[in-house]
DNA sequence: GGTGAAAGTTTTTCTCT
DNA sequence: AGAGAAAAACTTTCACC
């Protein structure tokens, strides 16, 4: 685990928020000069504190209406089983994320489509099919009502 | 939906993987000279297209060792008491996402704490008692196999 | 680990096509 | 709409504390 300092809070938050703002901006907001700033940024990019930096996309103006979580279980659960499945989710483009749970629900993954047709051709031709799965189950989400990036920084 | 050609399509493709790419950078990976390109990107944030940038953080390094997922059920589904419910979650920055779905479960959300013991003093003083569950069902992730933001591209 | 100044880029505006 | 040149701002390095 990274040892932070109150500065390197503030400014993981800052460009948590706001991924784009300047280096100069950055420092005056966390109380530094550029320079210090700028080789903070760099050593937690380099330790990977930081591992990127992404546009947030509005899914629906880019012809993407429908966003699904899938619920999947797998007739296996050894490992070269979920990897395998992994792998498979990997290389599925609409498979936006997959995570592994415990439980009864060996994956979630969170699926975009362009409309209903395009996705329940997906969930019959690519899902369902892959290997090992067992069943699943969709939820189509209704609307997102929060969509934090990462997590919980002080303010 | 806006109305959006090659140069356009490609552009966010980068700024979605590489959010913090310099606009001349950007502009030679997309075939432009700096200026049009710079132009095309604000004509995007303004259009909202582009919603913002984010840096993407490593939650383990930053003593978030645990996330869940949490599927929520309500005792009433009227408009009001998903809203109360919704401005609930708002308040918790545990909370990192939360969507309404169709069918039984009401709403997933995705949970960020420091440890199970955290999670679980979250899970019962927080989230239970808010208005209006019904049930919560949550699952802790074993492992995030893939995590790609936003949505498709195309190469 | 921070500061201030200087050099090198980049962003941004303007004008022209 | 895109290109090239110019001005302003930002990034990055360096010497110093």
């Amino acid at each position: 685990m990274a040892n932070l300092d109150e500065i390197d809070r503030k400014l993981l938050a800052e460009l948590q928020h706001e991924g784009r703002v300047t280096n100069v901006e950055l420092a005056h907001r966390v109380g530094l000069t550029a320079p210090p700033c700028l080789r903070r940024v760099r050593a937690l990019e380099e330790q990977g504190v930081i591992r990127g930096y992404h546009a947030d996309l509005d899914a629906s103006q880019l012809g993407f209406a429908i966003t699904v979580f899938a619920m999947v279980s797998l007739k296996s659960q050894a490992e070269s089983a979920l990897r395998e499945f992994e792998d498979h989710m990997a290389q599925l483009p609409e498979v936006r994320e997959c995570h592994m749970l415990n439980g009864e629900i060996d994956f979630i993954l969170k699926i975009v489509s362009h409309d209903l047709q395009s996705f329940q051709e997906f969930l019959t031709s690519k899902l369902t099919p892959a290997p090992n799965v067992a069943s699943v189950k969709t939820s189509l989400t209704i609307r997102t009502a929060k969509h934090e990036p990462g997590v919980p920084m002080p303010k």
